[in-house]
RNA sequence: UCCUCUUUAGCUCAGUUGGUUAGAGCACCUGACUGUUAAUCAGGGGGUCCUAGGUUCAAGUCCUAGAAGGGGAGCCA
């Protein structure tokens, strides 16, 4: 007989003989046990038909049919007498195969028993939080929204475009990087004048992991004219922060032809889409994940509450669009908030200095409640690449703010014209020379194109609640952790 | 990297002014249990008090250094 999924087999007629498979997640009254594939948040209850008279006979199955441990049943599907389930499966001891044991004195040590654990715990044992309602619908939402990034950009026409995760590009400004490299680590080649010898190294060069992929991004746009990328990126920043991460997944949408205002609403068009398909695809699961919040709201004191919950915060992204200002605006309106004038503000806010995250969370949380996008930001707080704007001051960059999150996304128009990037890269003391290839795009055919670079993980905090980055990916990646 | 808090049983935590044999709940083990929903009831086992020094007649408790983790900040996505 074939397996049939969990998930299905709840939706299934009542009366049919079904094969599940699945692991244990509690065996109560020698008799009742709840199964779980995985295919959804659901357990299955199986209900052993037998008398206590063959228990003894039993006795085998019986004590291996522990929390944790694989089966195979084959059973009718029936409605049940229980009030916690629809549907259950009726099945005998001859029809219940021990796949794979679980010792309860091993399964006592691990997150598997069946209790409340802490994240942090959770955390340490990543391996085994797969198990764990949580962790499953958190992990079920995040292959939602990776398909339903590639169906958005599908859909609209883009390309997924595979930029390299090896570069020799040191250039990109975009943070501490990873180096990658098979010298010997105690003893490396030295030239001349001491340093290591790089020329010596695989691929001749030093080389690091990659920081962005936009520059290659940009690259596919000059001629495929929309591309994405979507893949890890590392940064080797000792950043110990509930949303950073040192490798990550990132998306890069990079347009030609579009400009500043073009690239704020395909930002605010994808973040809207990716929301709306959770809720349409995954219901189960946020439902649980709104559950959860809740029961951890009500430990905390009234004043740190979320106003809204999961799902109506959500809900008010969608049905509200993002409030959008120049930099040099919410500097005026920092200016004349009240936290400002009560000297509330640990940082100092004046234009030309980049707004820490209390002004930040101040126009997001306070005064607009809503998403923010933040546009003209002064260019020498900004990367070399984006475009100078007409007033000589401000760089076409946008920051889409999130209640809760902060940056979400980062993007910008990018400098097309040869005089003014050269002019750039030299403000920032990057040799142009050793970004030749991404010049050549300025020299064949420039034209206007703009991009922005969304952190899934921070994508997947706001739509699973979740309040620490290192629970939305399997294995997080941070200072001091690389277990598993 | 900075500020701050935490570290005691498998887990969550209590442990008084430094003083006898370090406790609780859950989990686990043994037994009971055929309509349970993290089942319930009875009994039982289980400790490198984060690590290394130090003070003291005596340290889980006080001091110094370090490690790991949480929260906040910087950097950013």
């Amino acid at each position: 007989m074939k397996r049939t999924k969990i998930k299905d087999a709840l939706l299934q007629q009542k009366g049919e003989k079904i094969l599940v498979k699945g692991w244990v997640r509690s065996f109560r009254s020698n008799r009742f046990i709840a199964l779980n594939d995985g295919s959804c948040l659901s357990n299955l209850q199986i209900v052993i038909d037998e008398n206590p008279d063959t228990f003894e006979k039993n006795a085998e199955i019986l004590k291996n049919i522990t929390t944790a441990a694989s089966l195979s049943i084959t059973g009718t599907l029936v409605e049940s007498l229980g009030s916690g389930q629809a549907v259950e499966l009726v099945a005998k001891f001859s029809d219940i195969e021990i796949l794979g044991l679980a010792n309860p004195d091993d399964v006592q040590k691990t997150i598997l028993q069946p209790k409340r654990h802490s994240l942090e715990l959770l955390r340490e044992q990543a391996h085994l939080r797969f198990r764990t309602n949580l962790f499953s619908a958190i992990f079920r939402i995040r292959h939602n929204m990776a398909y339903a990034i590639h169906k958005y950009f599908n859909d609209k026409g883009f390309n997924y475009l595979h930029t390299p995760i090896l570069t020799a590009s040191d250039a990109e400004g975009a943070g501490e990087m990873f180096r990658a490299s098979i010298l010997d680590a105690k003893n490396p080649p030295l030239t001349e004048d001491g340093k290591v010898d790089f020329s010596q190294d695989f691929f001749g060069k030093e080389t690091n992991l990659t920081v962005s992929g936009q520059l290659e991004a940009e690259l596919g746009a000059m001629s495929l004219g929309q591309v994405y990328t979507f893949g890890p990126t590392f940064r080797a920043e000792n950043s110990n922060t509930s949303r950073h991460l040192a490798e990550f997944w990132m998306i890069e949408p990079e347009v030609a032809f579009n400009n500043l205002t073009d690239n704020m609403d395909l930002s605010e068009d994808f973040l809207k889409y990716l929301i709306q398909y959770a809720l349409d695809n995954c219901m189960e699961d946020l439902q649980f994940l709104l559950q959860r919040e809740e029961a951890e709201e009500k430990q905390k004191p009234q004043n740190e509450r979320n106003e809204m919950s999961l799902i109506d915060r959500m809900k008010f992204v969608l049905s509200n669009d993002f409030e959008r200002l120049t930099y040099t605006e919410a500097i005026e309106i920092l200016l004349n908030s009240n936290p400002y004038k009560k000297k509330q503000f640990k940082y100092p806010i004046a234009w030309g200095v980049d707004l820490a995250s209390e002004h930040e969370r101040y126009l997001v949380e306070k005064h607009f409640k809503k998403p923010v996008i933040l546009i003209n930001y002064p260019r020498e707080i900004k990367a070399f690449y984006m475009r100078n704007n007409d007033d000589g001051k401000t760089v076409a960059a946008m920051d889409v703010l999130f209640p809760g999150i902060g940056e979400i996304i980062g993007g910008s128009q990018r400098e097309e014209r040869m005089d003014q990037l050269i002019g750039k890269m030299k403000d920032f003391h990057i040799e142009p020379q050793s970004l030749w290839w991404y010049l050549d795009t300025r020299r064949f055919g420039t034209a206007p194109h703009a991009g922005f670079g969304l952190g899934f993980e921070r994508l997947l905090m706001f739509v699973t609640g979740m309040t620490n980055i290192r629970d939305v990916i399997p294995f997080p990646r941070t200072p001091k952790n690389a277990e598993f």
